[in-house]
RNA sequence: GCCCCUGUGGCGGAAUUGGUAGACGCGCUCGACUCAAAAUCGAGUUCCGCAAGGAGUGCCGGUUCGAUUCCGGCCGGGGGCACCA
């Protein structure tokens, strides 16, 4: 028997063994109680990081978890296989997109191996894959024809520098999420999916998520964006061509009579129907264009406004002529892309009034007496009652909000409706590396769909990439196709899908794949939904709410019967490690610090990237320590969600934990098998020892249910003291065993090579989870804490389950209390059993 | 600006419904083993104090017999959204 533990040698034959035996292929047909286990597939960038590490291993620990407890686990993993850095690599290294990306691909699934994951690897796919994309066509089509697919020329964010449209998802604070370019706004025909559709019940859907995190939930909430209002309708007091009115969105219609004016967009029709004759607006419609995007700009820019000498009539008083403005501040693609301006309760146009002398009438006041209370630089927009506002002076905001919807609806001016801030979702992108879309376009025919017996659109392998742009589209033939309709020469859609909708459905692909359609719908039924999903918290609204989108399109489409595809979300912290930088505030990694001969400075810790040089390739510690110390360290300390600093002593305390491990196991073994088939003896050390290894048993499993991992480590860690202080006894013998299953999900090599070693014969990875005893999860002895006014003076023992008037009994009689009394007699005693007696005097 | 989360030793962090604050790990100190080192093992480690004792969970206040936990107000850190009518 080794002395040490050597995973260079065991974790590749345990692997190996897994491997031959099929030991984690998930069985559709299994009548056991399933258990859905996924992580996020990774992008194949090149190499795996540590990020991936810690997000797999989680899993990992919770798939083998739910197998030692008698689930049939699905556990899959694949690859985001298309994207931009593939074109980028292209283009920087002459090598094609697909072969750079299998490359990686082939990489990284060898190193994924190495760290002993329990995957069913047989399911495995990438979005690259004809294989696959095909059936994302197919469902692309599908959708098309449900009418959830539509074609519209629209303004969209242009990454100048990646030379795409993104969504509005994809644009961070005016830039490109991945090339951080700042976005142009650009005119072009595009592809929607109808996600605004699905607005209420993607928003009424999150109710149901409860074993999400609150702060997604939030997220997506807010994201989606649910305004109840007023839309009502403005009259032109001169018709503007064919327009002689216009609608206007307000979440407060109560405050109506404060209006003092009416703003609409630049962008709206009537503002260019107005500037067509009026040299000076047009000019200030270009000059509101040419502001940025970004929040520091729209921060500062100033409210600006133009009187286009137009006026409407308030809808409740048709004497009341408003003057029509069109403002920098009136967003098109918001609600109807005009406002009414009350200026006392809307800081936003309260500056506006101010800037051009518009009336400023306080309609809300907090009290009577302050109905006249005149509006200063702050517009008020606290609670009271309407004032100044005739029939509905002395409403509060709520009753006012009814009542004026009320009457528009019965006038017939207006109505009461619901705005959302989600937009469809634009999925065409000006790139190769994509899913192509399969639609034909025919002059005669408009946008015809490729018959389905022509699928897949495959991508053409001959394409260069020394200019910028889009290989497609300069294709000499890809792009020439017949129109499937007329069968006249036509065009091929050119634009590929947005990467994002290959994410959006690859967990039902995982859970059933059969080669001649996207999924069988009974079979991916019985998966369905994922029961724990694990991933980083930057897909809080993006992927995860596409992925929502789509599973409820085809359950609206009669595909698959599923609401939510994740029942359970877990957004796990980054992995971050110290950074350094020389004088000339150039990146150092670690090493180089070390050896730098000019001053260093250690900057903050920071999440792991190459440009800071603070990366740990876990392929080295791999080598180093092997795979368990890894996944040990991995899940130790820091609690999952949080980000956890990579440190040289925190890997080796976990190298350290698993050699204790291992010499634990190794002398059990060596005293032989026979030893932990006894009850143990009744001696009061081993019933301790047993009571600790119960209630351990009882809190891992507990502690990995909840995903924290940190705490169930904490619990293993105090197990392994207690047995290495107890002399050998079959109890000993026995909680050795048992530890060793217990560590089996987290250093799953370890504890196979340990069971084996302890002669068993199974896999452990067969084995079950061992059962808490109920009885031996209680102690027979507790501490009773004793206080004086609530301040600890004492402790004693006593047994457990000690009556009220024998602890109080107790309390007293101790010496450390009569002198804490100072001779003052107790006013009151506070007896908690069980835990504690609290003198009051 | 709005919304949300968060603040505990030298460090990462524990602490069922309010009931012995600091579990567990890292680091550090001392000791054992060794020619020596590594590894390993033992003891200690919130702060002040020789001790008795006192203070202590960002700060100020409140509720309570009792507050890391509940409430109010500040301060610091992080995240999301943002001309959203």
């Amino acid at each position: 028997m080794a002395a040490r533990f050597n995973p260079l040698e065991a974790d590749a034959r345990w692997q190996k063994v897994w491997e031959d035996r099929g030991t984690f292929h998930a069985s559709s047909e299994s009548s056991k109680p399933r258990a859905y286990v996924l992580e996020m597939f990774p992008y194949p960038s090149g190499r795996i990081h540590m990020g991936h590490v810690r997000n797999y291993t989680m899993g990992d620990v919770l798939a083998r978890y739910r197998r030692m407890n008698g689930f049939e686990v699905l556990h899959p993993m694949g690859w985001d296989a298309f994207g931009m850095p593939a074109e980028n690599a292209a283009m920087e290294k002459r090598v094609h997109p697909g072969e750079w990306t299998r490359a990686n691909i082939d990489t990284m699934r060898s190193q994924l191996k190495r760290l002993g994951f329990a995957l069913d690897w047989s399911r495995e796919l990438a979005t690259c894959d004809p294989r696959y994309y095909a059936h994302e066509q197919a469902l692309f089509l599908d959708l098309f024809e449900a009418g959830l697919v539509y074609r519209k020329d629209s303004e969209v964010n242009w990454d100048p520098v990646d030379m795409t449209v993104l969504a509005n998802e994809q644009v961070i604070d005016g830039r490109g999420w991945r090339s951080g370019a700042l976005v142009e706004r650009r005119k072009l025909s595009q592809w929607f999916l109808k996600i605004t559709d699905f607005a209420e019940e993607l928003l009424d859907g999150l109710g149901t998520l409860d074993q999400w995190p609150d702060k997604v939930r939030l997220m997506q909430e807010n994201w989606i964006g649910r305004s109840r209002g007023l839309r009502f309708r403005f009259q032109l007091e001169q018709p503007v061509e064919a327009f002689d009115g216009f609608e206007v969105f307000t979440t407060r219609p109560d405050t109506i009579f404060g209006a003092s004016f009416a703003a609409i967009s630049p962008d709206h029709p009537i503002a260019q129907a107005l500037a067509e004759g009026n040299a000076a607006l047009a000019g200030f419609i270009a000059e509101c264009k040419q502001g940025g995007t970004t929040a520091a700009e729209l921060e500062t820019a100033e409210k600006k406004g133009f009187d286009t000498g137009a006026r409407v009539a308030h809808p409740l008083d048709p004497e009341w002529k408003l003057p029509l403005y069109v403002a920098n501040f009136v967003l098109m693609d918001y609600g109807t892309g005009a406002i009414f301006g009350c200026p006392a309760h809307d800081q936003r146009d309260l500056d506006f009034a101010r800037k051009y002398g518009l009336p400023v009438t306080r309609v809300v006041a907090p009290s009577p007496e302050e109905a006249e209370e005149p509006i200063g630089e702050e517009a008020y927009t606290g609670p009271g009652r309407l004032v100044n506002s005739r029939f509905l002076d002395g409403l509060t905001a709520e009753e006012g909000i009814r009542d004026v919807i009320a009457r528009a609806e019965a006038d017939g001016w207006g109505e009461g409706t619901t705005v959302w801030r989600l937009r469809d979702w634009g999925v065409s992108r000006q790139r190769y590396w994509g899913t192509p879309i399969p639609i034909i376009h025919c002059e005669g025919c408009g946008a015809v769909p490729v018959p389905r017996d022509q699928l897949p659109v495959v991508l053409p392998d001959d394409v260069s990439f020394d200019i910028p742009g889009n290989p497609l589209d300069r294709h000499p033939s890809w792009n020439k196709a017949q129109c499937p309709s007329c069968g006249a020469e036509a065009r091929r859609e050119t634009d590929t899908l947005d990467t994002f909708v290959d994410s959006s459905w690859y967990f039902i692909r995982f859970a059933s794949q059969p080669a001649d359609r996207p999924f069988d719908q009974a079979e991916a039924e019985r998966w369905l939904p994922v029961d724990q999903y694990i991933g980083g918290v930057e897909h809080a609204i993006l992927h995860l709410l596409y992925a929502r989108f789509w599973t409820r399109a085809l359950k609206r489409i009669g595909r698959l019967d599923v609401e939510e595809p994740f029942s359970g979300l877990f957004t796990q912290g980054m992995v971050t490690h110290a950074t350094f930088q020389d004088a000339e505030g150039r990146w150092l990694t670690p090493e180089e610090a070390e050896s730098h001969s000019g001053p260093v400075t250690r900057g903050r810790i920071e999440k792991m990237s190459k440009s800071k040089k603070n990366t740990v390739d876990p392929d080295a510690i791999v080598d180093q320590y092997g795979a368990d110390a890894v996944r040990w360290f991995m899940l130790s300390d820091s609690p999952p969600e949080r980000d956890l600093e990579w440190s040289e002593a925190g890997i080796q305390g976990s190298w350290r934990f698993t050699q204790r491990l291992w010499r634990l196991a190794s002398e059990e073994a060596e005293r032989g098998t026979s030893s932990w088939l006894g009850d143990g003896e009744d001696s009061p050390d081993e019933r301790a020892l047993q009571r600790k290894l119960h209630q351990t048993i009882a809190a891992v499993g507990s502690n990995i249910e909840a995903l924290a991992f940190n705490k169930a480590v904490a619990n293993l860690y105090e197990l392994t003291n207690a047995i290495e202080k107890a002399a050998p006894s079959p109890s000993r013998s026995k909680a050795v065993e048992t530890l060793i299953r217990l560590v089996a999900p987290m250093a799953p090599h370890l504890a196979e090579e340990a069971w084996a070693a302890m002669g068993d014969g199974g896999l452990i990875a067969d084995a079950p989870w061992p059962e808490a005893d109920p009885k031996l999860l209680v102690e027979e002895e507790v501490t009773i804490a004793i206080q004086v006014n609530g301040k600890l003076r004492d402790t004693l023992t006593a047994p457990k389950g000690a009556s009220r008037e024998a602890l109080e009994e107790m309390a007293l009689a101790s010496e450390k209390i009569a002198r804490a009394l100072e001779g003052k007699a107790p006013r009151k005693v506070i007896v908690v059993p069980d835990r504690l007696v609290n003198i009051v005097a």
